[in-house]
DNA sequence: AAATACCAACTTCCATACAAGTTGACAAGC
DNA sequence: GCTTGTCAACTTGTATGGAAGTTGGTATTT
């Protein structure tokens, strides 16, 4: 039997299923339930105290957002990362977010420039000072920011389960990725944007994009079980 | 009692739940269920011969497509189209289409121009002769075709979801677009891409995809009730 | 020893019953 | 007339039992 109640995280009071869904997410995405590992219905029934029904209907939804996979008659399984998405997914962002920051440029005024430069900054004494985690919503808040100064808020909220596949990847390699590198890139795409040179800025974001793809083969090769088509025959 | 059971569909041997999904999403796209009508498990249930619970299964699935809103205790709804929803859905379909493009006329060879004359040829004579339909899935089609020349054939299956809502103002507007105008572009793209201008496809591209942008306003307008905020209040 | 038939212990899938909450009609009281 | 309380008829949410199918170990057979 493995742990399947980590902290002993009992649900509110209301509907469960939503509740589930989320703890759910968090632990796959987060690394707690790692990829190839299979989650049964009853087991995780029994360690929340309901029902399987509503534990079921929970899955329905992780697999909707392909962080599992229902095998039926023979078992659900946390999924292992596809490299394709992420490289997809990636491909997906970088022409979104390219359009987002030439807008953004083009509207940047001088107190837009100021908060950016001001999120920068703080990224700064966060890599030194704070934990990955914290850091990588720095960085999410970033783009967010962006996009928001763009006028294009919700099109975060349409990329989110696109995102998920890259923000396992991240969570998995923690410390991977280093966070110099990255907040430099975002101190020259403000620097673009400050100088009012929307191509500029644009090409700082492609190219800080694609970061992520050069680390990618390497956080493979050193975690091969989380990844399909990698995993160890055993 | 409303009519369920369209064509008196029967499911076939095997796992109900995918396909009464199918089922719903087409009938809801397609315009046969309406925005804003009340869908109950039961009523399904009874219409197809099978327990509450698959139904119930298939909406939770409907409702991550935002084609359904689950209101607990007080019923299901099909979803109202959400303006900004396809407009943001645009948005981002206009950045990678936009990549894509580029990519695409960077690798086009005389044969992959020549597949897509013949597309664009095939365009116009099903935009006399054929369904709205049938045009239809080769607009898709086509933009598949680049996806596809240009190396990145998986995108078109993470677009999916976002295109769902678009694919319903088309479905609910069958005649609101004219055909012969997004031909044309069709071939003007064709055209950029056969004297190797990127620049120029791309912005041929974009400027095919406002089209929808522009209609949408009058659609809008002529069907009040099948989108969001502005239903006739009753 | 090796291959095969069998079977018990799992899994997800579906049906059914009940619990909890909302809604709207309807009648009683102001 | 208008408000308000009651209640019956709905809705979705959860629990539970059994159906159907897979899996892996075990005994049987060759």
């Amino acid at each position: 039997m493995t742990d399947c109640n980590r902290d002993m995280t009992t649900l509110k009071d209301g509907a469960v299923v939503p509740q589930l869904h989320l703890i759910l997410r968090d632990r796959i995405v987060t690394g707690d339930l790692i990829p190839g590992q299979r989650v049964s219905e009853t087991e995780f029934a029994k360690a929340y105290s309901i029902s399987r029904q509503p534990v079921r209907e929970a899955f329905i939804k992780l697999a909707e957002e392909d962080l599992v996979v229902v095998k039926p008659q023979r078992g659900t399984f946390v999924t292992r990362i596809s490299v394709p998405a992420v490289l997809t997914a990636g491909f997906i962002r970088e022409a979104v977010e390219a359009d987002i920051v030439r807008i953004a440029t083009d509207r940047a005024t001088p107190e837009i420039i100021a908060k950016l430069d001001i999120a920068v900054e703080q990224q700064g004494i966060t890599a030194k000072s704070g934990t990955p985690a914290e850091f990588m919503q720095l960085d999410q808040a970033f783009h967010h920011q962006l996009a928001e100064y763009a006028g294009k808020r919700d099109v975060t909220n349409y990329l989110r389960v696109l995102n998920i596949p890259v923000n396992r990847v991240r969570n998995i390699s923690a410390r991977q990725f280093s966070p110099d590198r990255l907040i430099a890139q975002h101190a020259k795409i403000v620097d673009e944007m400050r100088k009012h040179n929307p191509t500029a800025a644009v090409e700082q974001m492609r190219t800080h994009l694609r970061e992520i793809n050069i680390d990618l083969p390497h956080i493979v090769k050193a975690n091969p079980d989380f990844f399909e088509g990698t995993e160890t025959l055993s």
